[in-house]
DNA sequence: TCATCCAGTTAACAACTGTTCTCCGGAATT
DNA sequence: AATTCCGGAGAACAGTTGTTAACTGGATGA
């Protein structure tokens, strides 16, 4: 049962949602800590002081930019791993899930990859946490398959920190493809790059025990 | 035979890394698209006109940080992919390699990782170019390896990037370890961690073919 | 209906920014 | 010895920043 809000509660989201969909696009061009509070405000149309009704700061947004960003990448993730049926077919699909997801929030993955290592601290703190969390799922998801006889936790552990942080690299290299003149040809590129790698992994994995 | 400096010059390169090295250690707290010019003449001592001596804008000097922070980690990359022997060994030796390294410049470290998708465009041009061309380097020292036989350029080429992005990670993990309040627990975590994500990485490079 | 609440506004504050122009004094050149 | 060069200083510019305080007007709840 979902309390009701007033039509109060509903503009306040609104213009919170607003600046936090502002603050994402001034990010594509500069990282969260040069962000400037009156900036947000400007291109959202609203008075400065109209801030701090919504964040204590812009570290304060950034981390609930964190939330959204990685929210709509929490089913996507569920999604890539897993599916089951032939393994090779299984890494071509997840490729094409990350690439389809940049295309579909490519300022939420570049918020992401930006900031994960970004100058501020609680945003850093936030998106590692997540992240976290991220992994512990995946380990839940290889644990359910049969490949995965005979492995410990730590390893699998291991092993899903190695498939969160490739996925990140592809996901940053498809976004980058964007910015090239002949998109569609890099696209390709990074795909078969990015299958490549996570063939190999797989290989890994495979071979791993013995 | 290098071309003696007049006392002129000397000085000028003086004031040049004094300003490089301010701005390395403010960049601890922040990111390059924040760092203002006055911010780091204000650091060093100097009048904020005199920056422009030296660099176009605080962009420009990122770039030139990019040079100096890769410069170092050059020799680094070499020594960790060449050295043959057994395998393990190898890992072992190399993962202690990026340890030593951030030990010894972790500013330079946390520069890199930071920028490498930071909101500075120029600037993450010159690491992922300078990356790319490492990438060729450990590339070069694979095809030397026995094991790298029936191995095409574009698979070692992959293979190199899954390398140089493992020890981009890898040292960001040891970066973050030193902030932690168990040290040298955190350390020994961390090594661990990447000493089996590199052997899962060779076991599949192993199988690779067939 | 009336008092309360509260998201957003207006005005003002000191502090800061990048950039230009003019100048200085010592090194470099002739 | 005389002249040029040039890294750095100084002052001033318009424009920006975060934060405070007091205020407005429409939604809210009694």
């Amino acid at each position: 049962m979902s309390h009701t809000l007033g039509i109060r509660q509903v503009q306040k989201q609104k213009t919170r949602q607003a600046l936090l969909d502002a603050a994402l696009g001034l990010l594509e061009e500069q990282s969260l800590s040069s962000l400037g509070l009156r900036e947000v405000t400007r291109a959202v149309g609203v008075a400065p002081t109209a801030f701090y009704r919504h964040f204590r700061s812009t570290a304060d947004l950034g981390v609930a930019l964190v939330e959204e960003a990685l929210g709509s990448l929490h089913p996507m993730i569920r999604q890539t791993v897993a599916t089951a049926e032939d393994s090779d077919q299984r890494i071509v699909r997840a490729v094409r899930l990350i690439a389809d997801h940049v295309d579909a929030h490519p300022a939420h993955v570049r918020f992401l990859a930006r900031e994960r290592h970004g100058g501020v601290q609680p945003v850093r703190e936030a998106i590692r946490d997540q992240l976290a969390r991220f992994a512990e799922e995946v380990k839940a998801e290889l644990a359910k398959d049969p490949e995965s006889g005979g492995w410990n936790d730590s390893d699998l552990l291991m092993l899903a920190h190695l498939y969160v942080d490739q996925m990140l690299i592809t996901a940053s290299l498809f976004l980058e493809a964007r910015e090239t003149s002949d998109v569609e040809h890099e696209r390709e590129r990074v795909t078969r790059l990015a299958t490549r790698q996570m063939r190999l992994i797989s290989v890994g994995r495979r071979h791993w025990l013995g």
